[in-house]
Parts: structure tokens; C-alpha cells; sequence
RNA sequence: GCGGGUGUAGCUCAAUGGUAGAGCAGAAGCCUUCCAAGCUUAUGACGGGGGUUCGAUUCCCCUCACCCGCUCCA
């Protein structure tokens, strides 16, 4: 059973370290927050584990890490300018708020009142000044998609890489967008983390490549423990569209607060490239696009049959912080033991998990027993599995329930047999089943190996 | 941004127009103790600002944040 509120979450995050409200001491600021010491860990590993199928484990796709600082052109051919800037407007009898442009004959489209306030701006995008002077001649955007940067470098990646089609670029990175209703913990925020890959493929061959990135991405998502039961595939209508996609794919997910998307997966067709390439005339572009006198470069690419294409782009982009909620919310269990008593176990994959291992000592006042649990750790970090903690509560029941309430996968247990017998050994109790086994300490390190690689 | 709700310790919750209580967690210590709710000790809070009042955590106003709806979408 996963969690079932937001509350249930939210407490667990706080309470243990996972995430924090940002500016908290302040009052906090509206949409935005902060990963603590377990966050930052699961966090990590979930971005290293779509790094890794996305990049590492696939022979046609290179990586990029570009800067957040965006030139204003790139937001304006890429037509941001144009649609991430929604004038809004209220009705005052019904209380609905439409964008201006959606109303016709200065009518409420709900009600039908013609009592509507002003149009007012409302840019999604957060401007910021560059350079030392504030003057508004010179300034930038926060990137409100890391998916800009991966085209206005694609000439650079090619010439760089020798790359044919079909291949893609990998990113990672923050994005920022300023949300008219940040809501839901870490589901929409102001500033987050993406996970895009932009997969280029020849026009014509794009509706076949956009199936095989769905079925990719939930096979993805499975892997990091999601049930397919809770994900759901929704396909957007055709009016309701983002300016850059012929088609999308949303992989929706049965959060807390309902089944909402997870991840995108777009079909953007040739038109960013397109936006951003000189002699666009030149290049039989199927989107309508900015007309475009200041890239000083034709994004294009050469086929086996010599000619110069621009490519379709397929776009999986996922949200970060959203995909940690997920494996939070499909982890989250609280299980009954019986007598009244009971736990929460995060059953997090062994790959996210934010601490590997946890060393136990059974007495913390015991000297011979708390240089046994120091001198295994710094065995054990040697591995290099990742976070190995050294627990020292004096209670080993709260130890574990500890550390089952933040997903550790194994809690290795030193006891007075460990110091007193030989062969020296040391209980592995197993977060989920909560059996144990006495362990050789000299196999310890192959055990883990097995364990964590398998 | 609009409408509705909430805000007391790290978490979950009490009480009160007159010095704010508890459980759990956390800290130190005890216990040859393997699955929380044994023992001892110390620690810890009324989101922020203004007003009414002799006195405000409590009443009023503003603000900030969170939750629900509109909206949005990674």
C-alpha cells in the first residue's frame, strides 16, 4: 500500500531530513524548496539511474550540461516570448480566470458575465538583469526548459561528435517557471529539475521513434519501482497542445493528490531547429516558424545519401523533483507487526536508496563493540555503493525502525558473538522481510558487492 | 491572482483574554538489550507585523506559507 496523502509525506520528508520548505525560517518562499541530507541522496541516485540508461547504457546518446542564464534570443525564436507570457483575466461573477486571448465578444466562456476585470500580464517566465547596471538594456531569462540549450548546441554536439541520425543529447538541470499556483509539495514549483533527452530522427520516421521512447520510459519508470498499475498513459487532445508538439504522451502517475503527469514525451517535429537556423527557406521546414536573420548557423545535419536535413525531435523530459515523489509515494508503507504494533517501511529500490547500509552497534557503550562498527564502515565505504551510515542509538529496535522509515536496505548488526567468537561475523537483517543472517565479516564485502550489483 | 480552509516544540495534537500541556522524536547517561512505546536528567513552541486591551497565542486588520477548488503542466 503506497502513501495516500500528501500530509503522510510531507511529515516524513521534514521529520527525517528528505525536504525542507526553502527559507523556512523566514516564513518560507512561495514554491520553492530545499533537499535535505536523505533528499539530496535519493534525488542523486534517481538522476544517476536515468543518467545511466539514458547516456551510459546506450551507444546514441551524448550529454550536456549548459548554463541557466539564457540569452533572450533563444526564448525568442524558440517562441517562448510569445507563449509563456499569458494575459489573464478574472470574471468577477464566477471567479473563473481565463487567458485573454481564449475570450471572445468580452465574455466570460463559464458564465457568460461581461464583468471581467483588466487583462494582466502574467509572464512565466523570471526575467533577471545581467551585467552591473540595472537599466533593462540588458537582460536574460532563467531557462524555463534545460530542452533550449540541447538545440542552439546542436551544431556544436554534432561537429563535435560525428553523430548520424537517429541520436540524441542528454541534460539534466534546473528550470524555472513562475507558476500561477505553485501546489502540492514538490509536484509544481517555481524552480525544478529536468531530466530531457532530445532524440533526433528523420522527418518521417519521428511517429515511430515517438512509440518506442514511450514504451522505453515506462519500462524506465517500472525499474524504479513505480507498479505499472499506478501509471497511466494520456494522450493530449490536439488542442491542447504545447506551441512546439505535433503529439505528446504524458506518463501520468497515481500521486497523493491524483493521477497527474510524471513525464512528457513530445513530439517537437523540426520545429525548435528550425526556429533557431539561418535559411530557413532553404531547409523544407514542415513547422511554421520564426522567421530567423540572427543565428549565424543552419541546424541541420548530413544523411548517409549526402543531403542536409533538419531533423524531427522526440522528447522525453521528465521532472525530477516529481519522479521523487513518486518513489516516494509508491515506496511509502506502513505495515502492521501485530500486538498493536507497527511500522513505516520506505521500500525504495536498493539503487535509490539514500543510505545503503547502516552499521548498528547492539551496545554504544561498549568500546570493543563501537570499534568494530567504525573499523566496518570504513571497510564498507571502500565499495563505493554509495552512503553507509554508523548508527549509535543505544536502542536497536529504534535503529531499525529508523532506518526501515528511510529505506536503508540492510542493517548490519554488531553484537558480542561479533567480538567474542571466531570467525568474526555480524548480522545482515533485511529491510523489507526484516530477517537476519550472521555474515563472515570477511565476506562481508563480496555480500554486499552481490547484493547491491545483482 | 480569485474563493474556501489551516498555521501552537523536529513530528502529532491539547488548553487558555492573565506565566502554554502531553505523546513521540532528538540530546546526555544507565541496562551482555536483536526488532518502537524500560529507567534517570536536561533541552524545546504560539509563522511575521500592526491594532483593540491594564494585559493578546486567544479578538480585529495586514502579511507570509501550506492545503482544497479555478488555472497550470516537468
Amino acid at each position: 500500500m503506497a502513501a495516500t496523502s500528501m500530509d503522510q509525506l510531507v511529515s516524513l520528508c521534514k521529520r527525517r531530513g528528505f525536504i525542507f520548505q526553502n527559507a523556512d525560517i523566514y516564513g518560507g518562499l512561495q514554491g520553492v524548496y530545499d533537499y535535505g541530507p536523505l533528499g539530496v541522496e535519493l534525488k542523486n541516485n534517481l538522476k544517476a539511474a536515468w543518467w545511466r540508461a539514458m547516456v551510459y547504457e546506450r551507444d546514441d546518446v551524448e550529454g550536456l550540461d549548459a548554463a541557466i542564464l539564457t540569452n533572450q534570443k533563444v526564448l525568442h525564436y524558440s517562441g517562448h516570448e510569445d507563449t509563456f507570457s499569458d494575459p489573464m483575466t478574472d470574471c468577477k461573477k464566477c471567479k473563473g480566470r481565463f487567458r485573454a486571448d481564449h475570450i471572445k465578444d468580452g465574455k466570460c466562456p463559464n458564465c457568460g458575465s461581461t464583468d471581467l476585470t483588466e487583462p494582466r500580464p502574467f509572464n512565466l517566465m523570471f526575467k533577471t538583469s545581467i551585467g552591473p547596471v540595472d537599466d533593462g538594456s540588458s537582460f536574460g531569462y532563467l531557462r524555463p526548459e534545460t530542452a533550449q540549450a540541447i538545440f542552439t548546441q546542436f551544431k556544436n554536439v554534432v561537429d563535435a561528435t560525428s553523430r548520424k541520425l537517429p541520436f540524441g543529447i542528454a541534460q539534466i538541470g534546473k528550470s524555472f517557471r513562475n507558476e500561477i499556483t505553485p501546489r502540492n509539495f514538490i509536484f509544481r514549483v517555481r524552480e525544478f529539475e529536468q531530466a530531457e533527452l532530445e532524440y533526433f530522427v528523420m522527418p518521417g520516421e519521428d511517429e515511430k521513434w515517438h512509440e518506442i521512447w514511450k514504451e522505453e520510459r515506462i519500462k524506465w519508470w517500472e525499474e524504479q519501482g513505480l507498479k505499472r498499475e499506478n501509471i497511466n498513459i494520456y494522450t493530449t487532445p490536439k488542442q491542447d497542445l504545447a506551441h512546439y508538439a505535433k503529439a505528446c504522451y504524458d506518463i501520468e502517475y497515481q500521486f497523493p493528490h491524483g493521477m497527474e503527469e510524471l513525464e512528457g514525451i513530445a513530439n517537437r517535429t523540426d520545429y525548435d531547429l528550425g526556429n533557431h537556423t539561418k535559411a530557413q527557406e532553404e531547409m523544407n521546414l514542415t513547422s511554421k516558424c520564426h522567421e530567423n536573420k540572427e543565428s549565424t548557423q543552419k541546424l541541420c545535419i548530413l544523411t548517409d545519401d549526402n543531403k542536409w536535413v533538419v531533423p524531427f525531435v522526440i522528447e522525453p523530459s521528465m521532472g525530477v523533483d516529481r519522479g521523487v515523489l513518486a518513489v516516494m509515494t509508491e515506496a511509502y508503507t506502513e505495515e502492521d507487526l501485530g500486538q498493536g504494533n507497527s511500522r513505516i517501511v520506505l521500500k525504495l529500490k536498493k539503487h535509490l536508496a539514500p543510505i545503503k547500509v547502516a552499521v548498528i552497534p547492539l551496545k554504544k557503550n561498549n568500546e570493543q563493540i563501537m570499534g568494530k562498527c567504525h573499523e566496518i564502515k570504513q571497510n564498507l565505504l571502500k565499495l563505493g555503493i554509495g552512503r553507509v551510515a554508523l548508527e549509535n542509538t543505544g536502542n536497536i529496535g529504534k535503529a531499525y525502525r529508523r532506518h526501515d522509515e528511510i529505506g536503508t536496505p540492510l542493517c548490519l548488526t554488531v553484537d558480542f558473538e561479533t567480538i567474542e567468537n571466531k570467525p568474526e561475523t555480524v548480522t545482515v537483517r533485511d529491510r523489507d522481510t526484516m530477517e537476519q543472517i550472521r555474515v563472515n565479516t570477511a565476506d562481508l564485502k563480496d555480500y554486499l558487492r552481490n547484493y547491491f550489483n545483482e
